[in-house]
DNA sequence: TTGTATGCGTTATCAA
DNA sequence: TTGATAACGCATACAA
């Protein structure tokens, strides 16, 4: 039942102080507007009494919350994790406060969570990828709150993305791993289902075997959840029927790191009988080992310029725009040319 | 700047549905309460125009929220963003929403953040580790909200927590190390200066080279950052200057993999020459190379029952109780005997 | 420089 | 089963 003490309110303050609401409120808000002497009698009795605003009546009140929300797949995921670190650190510098939800990667959960956050008085949203019902972005839009999309760009979509194409970046690391000589390929997925970042990628690969004339029915595809064990899980089946590949690319880096322990519990030697190439480049590919081959993507910087667009767009009216990054190809251990 | 045209409101609702606003809040909150005619009627209205409650108004005329924050030091860090999702989870099952914000290990930032969460109305808090200004307790106090201390347990705090005893878990493996014949022992710790966890680990060392009558000044500290690089510089130094410890102890696994890769850079051979010692036992533990002996924290059942006992008390009125929970020494292959 | 009065969007009490 | 209406805690236009 929690049955609490009712917190102090401004008018608490207003009395103890004896002065009115309105001025306590200046006190806070407006500082150099009040008399210093009435300003000092204020905030004593503010600091008397633990008095701290009540954010649902200064936001109702106000109608601002300076506030933003963000929006992802999960917080168990470093890649995640970092951007948004930078995303909030940004948003400090400008006064905004950042909220996070995660989805689990389920789109109901994600439309739950918008709605909560819009509830809330987000005065913006940053979601990851574009691929959602129509009916989210009308909501949005008649709720009139801004959004911009990350770890995505693509000229086709419409809403304002800040991030990288997602599909080229994976067509230049699998030209790069051809390049090698690898002509039979593998592919440990995340599932695609309702997530444009993972088909990108798989689109990625099949563009750069088209290009170098490969058969894309040469390429073997498992789509897996996201985790080491069920990076191992694929791995196995890849190496497990048919001819193997010669080299497996991953849809990132956790599952790569997964396909690499299993190889070393089969024996398979990494990279002589086998490459394995990651994406993302988070710090568990320069600590495996070997070490990862992977495509590093400038999660912090996406952060970072993500929330600096939100907040100038919030704050100034400037409109938002699209931002593409550059991804870049990290050579390390476990990518080496075919053997012949 | 930001024009956006109001949102609808539950007025704008009770106007399209024709009913009253108290009609409308009803079909929201007690739909069984409602005619089923009108029930249908007011989610069409609610549809069509795009209807979403304004959380801030909710919040203060039904003076709760059904929510409750969390403040972590950083999202960047495995053992964390666990912790959290699994009590996202269980807050989800109770009806709960999460709040989440992180301090960067800022002790200024982080009241900041629990003003900011209490003023948004959290209905209680959930804080890792027990260290901080007398002050924020009163605060709490005084708004009547309370807080679960987690990622530690110690008999002798008062405030209800869920938790490990670090300095036990931390000497438990320290005595394991030292079974092993290791006497000049390293420590990789983390800051330990307003971080009760970092502190009660040191702790826990000096506790088991004193009941195994080893001489505590054989023990080499040093304090540093949270990063693998970090880590490897440590190392570094702890390897450069004077008697080289036999077995190099860390306050995470981040901070023992940054330790292990130096290793590899320097030649030196884990665990011929010199053994590492993680703690959290994060994915990362396994994936290293050679596999990292670590200490288990189990994050996920932390976070879940710290869920569970919030949101009992919450809900029901249930007093906070604290909760010791066990760590437990995971053997891999950076310990070994110390070579003779 | 300060105070008064009103409205923000919702819930909840009380009548109808 | 429904409707009027009074809180809820704050910001702000306006008056003093």
């Amino acid at each position: 039942m929690n049955l609490k003490r009712p917190a102090p309110t401004l008018y608490d303050v207003a009395v103890a102080a004896d002065v009115s609401t309105a001025t306590v409120s200046r006190c806070m808000n407006f500082p150099d507007q009040v008399a210093k002497k009435t300003y000092y009698k204020v905030m004593a009795a503010i600091k008397e009494l633990g008095y701290s605003p009540n954010f649902g009546a200064k936001a109702m009140a106000a109608r601002r919350t300076n506030t933003i929300g963000a929006i992802i797949p999960t917080m168990e995921n470093a890649m995640f994790a970092r951007g948004l670190e930078a995303f909030q650190k940004e948003l400090r510098l400008h006064g905004f406060t950042m909220l996070v939800a995660s989805t689990s990667y389920r789109p109901d959960v994600e439309e739950e969570q918008i709605r909560s956050l819009v509830a809330r008085g987000a005065d913006a949203l940053l979601l990851i990828g574009h691929e959602r019902e129509a009916d989210i972005y009308r909501f949005l839009e008649t709720q009139g709150v801004p959004s911009l999309i990350t770890w995505v760009f693509d000229e086709k979509i419409t809403q304002p993305s800040v991030g990288f194409d997602n599909r080229v970046a994976m067509m230049e690391m699998a030209m790069k791993v051809i390049e090698f000589g690898h002509t039979r390929l593998g592919f440990i997925s995340a599932i695609t289902f309702q997530n444009d970042r993972a088909a990108a990628r798989l689109d990625g690969i099949k563009d750069a075997m088209k290009s170098a004339a490969l058969n894309t029915s040469d390429l073997s595809v498992i789509e897996t959840n996201y985790g080491i064990d069920e990076g191992a899980k694929a791995f196995d089946s890849l190496m497990g029927n048919g001819p193997r590949p010669t080299a497996v690319l991953c849809g990132n880096d956790v599952l790569a790191v997964g396909a690499l322990r299993r190889a070393r519990e089969l024996k398979i030697a990494v990279p002589q009988d086998v490459s394995i190439i990651g994406f993302d480049d988070i710090e568990l590919a320069q600590v495996a080992y070997p070490s990862l081959t992977t495509v590093r993507v400038p999660h912090r910087d996406m952060g970072r310029r993500a929330g600096h667009i939100l907040a100038d767009h919030v704050k100034n009216g400037t409109p938002l725009k699209s931002l593409q990054l550059k991804t870049e190809i990290i050579l390390r251990e476990t990518l080496a040319p075919v053997k012949t």
